[in-house]
DNA sequence: CGGCTGACGACCT
DNA sequence: GAGGTCGCCAGCC
């Protein structure tokens, strides 16, 4: 992480606005992992609220893409919910990005988000 | 106020 | 690669 400006520590008020801050700004047919939004709040160690907070999205936050955030191995974590997966697989489908039979992302770290430091501030 | 819960990740057998 | 452990910390009982 080069920017500075992007390691203020931002968990604690707010941090969903910030996670789907994140989110937003990933491109279409990219892909981003919880550990990245994360590193990106200023905070590598909250992976897991990351996935937390997309998980209490509402109708009303349609315009957070949180099919293209996955977990670090290029895989999509289920969690037990796999009507969930069907979902983000399709949508990633439709965005050109592909799963190979172990469910990896094709090609993962070319379409990989390399965030740029616009994203916060 | 205390305990539990995780769409995770890094590390260790 | 396949399992298991531990840390992390904002919400929700």
């Amino acid at each position: 992480m080069a920017d500075r400006d992007l390691e203020r520590r931002v968990v604690g008020p707010g941090f969903h606005a910030q996670v789907y801050a994140v989110v937003r700004e990933v491109p279409r047919g990219h892909v981003t992992t919880y550990g990245d939004v994360a590193t990106l709040l200023g905070s590598p160690r909250v992976a897991r609220h990351v996935g937390w907070a997309l998980a209490a999205l509402g109708e009303g936050d349609a315009d957070v893409p949180w099919h293209r955030v996955i977990n670090s191995r290029g895989t999509i974590s289920y969690r037990g919910d796999t009507l969930r997966g069907v979902q983000q697989t399709t949508m990633l489908a439709a965005e050109g990005i592909r799963l190979d039979e172990r469910g990896r992302v094709v090609d993962f770290a070319a379409r990989r988000w390399p965030y740029p430091s616009r994203v916060i501030g």
